[in-house]
RNA sequence: GGGCAGGUGGCGGAAUGGUAUACGCGAUGGACUCAAAAUCCAUUGAUGGCAACAUCAUGAGGGUUCGACUCCCUCUCUGCCCACCA
């Protein structure tokens, strides 16, 4: 093996000292900022998979450094929080210590990794340093009204007596020590991103970054349209709102005919309960149970819902019926107004309530189906003839099966339907429909299942259809059949199909809804369509009877979001404490307004140190470990120099994360957090890369983060990340690695057998960065010996024929790689790299731009390797600051093509040929060919001719 | 239940609608060696055939097209994320 140990070190020194990484910060004529998600320092060291993502990170940069770019790629340790702290509290060691000594070696590992790091940049979020400042950012959101102090139903482990954030709860269950999770009210610091909602959402669209991660930021979001309508309310005393209404939040008003009960959530009573409703005593016990669930007991619950007649009735504005009122905590607080009016036919949460709690249930929405593909799909334009219709399912005298028809002119399958005449009830039309297209004679109705409607074009009358059909079961009650009419004989077969064969028979969407009737049994209907039991709406399209019904009763437009506000506060000891100090007489003096008696830290005061405290381990109550110390909270009130008291809670990690890009291109300026100038030479990034799991957290919270900044004129775009793009994950023998299961890929074992070239290779050739893979000993091999290859063949050419051009082969080779590593695709990259290499040993002879081509584009993805050749070949230093290679757009078509010749698309032969040939010629040339001869006989119908590419011959 | 991504040799994976299986791993045979490792050479989708060659193959089934891994529809399996969101 080459001694890529010798060589590693050498150029590791070089580069630190030569700084070609370290860009001029306030110079650079071409800024590239070049980022990926800073590390966790976990307690197993840099995971293999953080050494893949981070050295293709710089298999990019290098990349855009060698087109000219002035590339500033910064890394740091993303190192406070809860998952040191808890690695901290399981070793017995202070986190203080654990974070130095994991920094240590993390920077070490970084180090050996061959990457282009601006070392001189680096940053920890729990340096003091940097910390200061997100206690600023803090202090600066405070001062937008972003920051508010309110009581929310937190995560609560009983048996560690802890409070969890929601990434620390499995499954319902404690991540610690596996009990089940209850809820707990307190009060607690939020930032209001959701004031942000709705530009966080739009923005989405102008972002180049994948849209996967677009689509989960969009969902996580949710945006729904609807509206508030009143309900007003009977029966209830006390509840201090004089209007006595309660208002819901639905996405439907067009259903609001259908609503025949109204639920509220637990939580929703309780406060009607706090402000004087008398309600009864069964009422009162189910809110405390459901209250008090645990995550397991909610999670186990959904299938069967649970709820309490909460004994007084609201009135439907549209019906104006007296409903009645539930208590179920189907329904959460935290979404729209925390009330939901019912409709059980078109709702299925609802629907099964109403089974179960016997409520009734009323259709107000009947499926319209519209074809609009194939021979029958509508005409534009065309006026509707209107038809009543019936449809039917036929079950067998005797066995388990049901009548299919199969048509024979047209391609339909279909069950029993037909129209139904003046004087004909649809029960009778459809026993004659039975006997006309089947012959039985002895259907008995069993049941009607529920009406559809259907548009389509009518082809064989010419005309747009819009058919009302009721739907039929029949069972018949022997086998008795007559003759089918003659004119109906020849159009279909009938055919007796078993359930599973109906499931692939293929019905069209109305028939296919009457049949799911049957066999769901369920009928509830979530679509839109034809509006019935309605009164005056009665056969309007639902999607328009929407704002009609809305206007009528007087509903309020309403867009209401999934996102909810950012829970900021944590009741732990591993992050920056919350500048704030709260001052109980301050407080008396502006009772009643939001965050009374609250205050920020004065900024000359920043940063609030976290002190070193021994008994850091989260405490029995619901108290951060540094409210037992009174030598942290006791201060004095900046605004009435009285005693206060500080704040201490620390903050969530994903605020240290949250801005940290925006400190990385002024690390040492201890005036600001960011200077402006650096901010806009550097920002926003121009590539940021992590993982997927980072999609809706941090990357919202950065985003929304920078938006406030925006906002505060202290930056000037809204946006933090040009483009992204996600990695992939790593696995080991098919799953994830971890320290647990044994299955830990140590960088630091293989780099030292293989070196960090080989591994940098060998992890990009696995799959496209932004796809996963299995790491395999095997494949390593590969990378190795194609290394030891490039050794080989750099050491073996003392004096390489000294040419100016690149062979015209080349410029090929120079494009494919060009493009893979713009996309992300080095896999590709390092195969044509191979491609190139194999033709090298193949020839024999290299000439020396070939040669150095080769290294050059090789040189992102094997940095030391290269740069050694380079230095070998007697080329000046550094080959990473070299130009990339180019290619000619005209080199890249050659003067011989190869082409195809394919007979009724089959390839029979290739032809070399000269480029330009016209069809004729190619013609002769292809039919003088034997193998094609074989297959043409006679005059082919027809010639397709694709210049310079292929020839394929019809017969 | 919803959303997203994806199914190509023994394995990782390539293929602007135009030569499917590039590149690598593994495997088999050979060279070198006392021997092994390393290295080098050859073969390697399946089936049939001595062979030239033929037929079949990109999860399954349809469709569009002169031509489909690629575009459209239906289904299926796997992975990830969200999940009582009114």
């Amino acid at each position: 093996m080459y001694p890529f140990a010798k060589i590693e070190k050498k150029w590791r020194e070089k580069w630190e000292e030569t700084r070609i990484y370290e860009p001029d910060l306030d110079k650079a004529k071409k800024p590239f900022y070049n980022l990926m998600m800073f590390p966790y320092p976990s307690a197993e060291g840099l995971h293999i998979g953080s050494v893949r993502t981070f050295s293709g990170v710089d298999v990019f940069g290098r990349f855009k450094r060698m087109q000219g770019y002035d590339v500033f790629e910064p890394i740091g340790l993303d190192g406070f929080g809860i998952h040191s702290e808890n690695f901290a509290i399981k070793t017995g060691k202070h986190p203080m210590d654990h974070a130095e000594t994991s920094e240590k070696n993390f920077y070490r590992q970084l180090g050996y990794i061959g990457n282009g790091f601006s070392w001189d940049e680096k940053l920890e979020t729990y340096d003091p340093n940097y910390y200061k400042w997100t206690q600023w950012v803090f202090i600066k959101m405070w001062e937008q009204g972003l920051v508010e102090r309110k009581k929310a139903n937190l995560n609560w482990c009983p048996s560690c007596k802890t409070v969890l954030a929601d990434e620390q709860v499995i499954n319902g269950k404690c991540e610690r020590c596996g009990s089940d999770v209850t809820k707990k009210e307190l009060e607690q610091w939020f930032f209001k991103i959701t004031d942000y909602a709705e530009k966080l959402l739009s923005n989405l669209d102008g972002l180049d970054w994948t849209e996967h991660i677009k689509i989960l930021q969009r969902n996580w979001i949710g945006k729904s349209e609807g509206s508030l309508l009143a309900f007003s309310l009977r029966g209830i005393s006390g509840q201090s709102d004089d209007k006595h209404s309660v208002s819901v939040f639905t996405t439907r008003p067009d259903t609001i005919f259908g609503a025949t009960f109204v639920v509220i959530s637990p939580e929703l009573a309780q406060k009607w309960i706090d402000i004087g409703w008398s309600a009864s005593e069964k009422v009162k016990q189910y809110i405390r149970k459901s209250l008090s669930k645990t995550e397991n007991e909610r999670i186990a619950e959904q299938k069967s819902k649970t709820g309490v007649d909460a004994g007084i009735t609201a009135v439907n504005p549209a019906t104006r019926k007296e409903i009645p009122v539930w208590i179920a905590d189907y329904v959460l607080s935290s979404y729209g107004t925390g009330a939901i009016m019912a409709v059980p036919a078109h709702d299925e949460r609802d629907h099964e309530f109403a089974v179960k709690n016997d409520l009734e249930i009323r259709t107000v929405i009947e499926p319209v189906f519209i074809d609009s593909k194939g021979q029958s799909a509508v005409r534009e334009g065309e006026p509707f003839i209107e038809r009543d219709a019936i449809m039917a399912i036929v079950k067998h005298w005797k066995d388990d099966k049901y009548i299919g028809l199969r048509w024979k002119k047209v391609d339909w399958e279909t069950i029993v339907t037909g129209g139904v005449e003046k004087e004909q009830t649809p029960e009778k039309a459809a026993i004659e429909e039975i006997r006309e297209e089947t012959g039985y004679l002895n259907p008995k109705l069993v049941k009607e299942l529920p009406p559809a409607h259907s548009k389509f074009f009518h082809n064989p009358k010419g005309v747009n259809r819009f058919a009302h059909f009721r739907s039929f079961y029949f069972e018949l009650e022997n086998g008795d059949k007559e003759e089918i009419p003659s004119e109906e004989k020849g159009n279909h077969d009938v055919l007796w199909l078993t359930k599973k064969e109906m499931e692939s028979f293929r019905l069209p969407e109305c028939h296919r809804f009457a049949w799911n009737a049957l066999v769901d049994g369920k009928n509830v209907y979530t679509g839109k369509g034809l509006m019935v039991n309605s009164e005056k709406f009665d056969g309007m399209d639902s999607e328009e009877a929407k704002g009609a019904i809305i206007k009528q009763i007087g509903g309020e437009k309403r867009t209401d979001y999934h996102l909810r506000d950012w829970l900021i506060s944590r009741q732990r000891y591993w992050g920056p404490p919350i500048p704030m100090i709260y001052c109980s007489s301050c407080a008396k003096a502006s009772a009643g307004r939001e965050n009374a008696g609250w205050q920020p830290v004065p900024e000359k005061d920043l940063p609030v140190l976290l002190p070193r405290i021994d008994d850091f381990r989260p405490k029995g109550s619901s108290e951060a470990p540094l409210a037992s110390h009174p030598e942290f909270y006791e201060t004095t009130c900046p605004e009435c120099k009285g005693p206060a008291r500080r704040e201490t809670d620390v903050s969530d990690t994903f605020l240290d994360s949250a801005w940290y890009f925006f400190r990385y291109p002024d690390t040492k300026n201890g005036k600001e957090a960011f200077s402006k100038k650096r901010v806009k030479k550097w920002l926003p990034v121009d590539m940021y890369i992590g993982g997927v799991e980072h999609a809706v957290l941090h990357l919202l919270y950065a985003r929304f983060i920078t938006m406030a900044l925006k906002n505060m004129g202290l930056v000037d775009f809204e946006e933090p990340f040009t483009r992204l793009r996600p990695n992939g994950l790593i696995t080991f023998r098919g799953s994830k690695m971890s320290k647990s299961k044994g299955n830990i890929i140590d960088p630091d074992d293989y780099i030292g057998k293989f070196g960090a070239d080989a591994i940098r290779i060998y992890l990009q050739f696995i799959s496209p960065l932004y796809e996963g893979g299995d790491w395999q000993d095997g494949g390593l091999i590969g990378a190795v010996r194609f290394l030891d290859r490039v050794w080989k063949l750099g050491e073996n050419v003392d004096e390489p024929e000294d040419v100016k051009e690149v062979s015209s082969w080349m410029h090929k080779s120079i494009k494919r790689i060009t493009d893979s590593i713009s996309e992300l695709r080095y896999n590709s990259a390092i195969a044509e790299l191979m491609t190139i290499l194999n033709k090298f040993e193949d020839g024999g002879e290299v000439n020396r731009k070939d040669l150095e081509t080769f290294l050059l584009m090789l040189a992102p993805l094997a940095p030391f390797i290269t740069e050694e050749l380079w230095e070998k070949l007697g080329n000046k230093y550094s080959i990473h600051v070299e130009a990339w290679p180019k290619y000619d757009e005209k080199k890249l078509v050659e003067d011989t093509i190869s082409l195809i010749v394919q007979v009724n698309g089959k390839l029979r032969a290739t032809i070399e040929t000269t480029r330009g040939i016209n069809e004729k010629r190619a013609e002769e040339l292809a039919l003088s060919e034997e193998s094609v001869k074989r297959y043409v006989t006679g005059k082919p119908k027809r010639v397709i001719f694709v210049k310079d590419k292929l020839i394929n011959f019809v017969v």
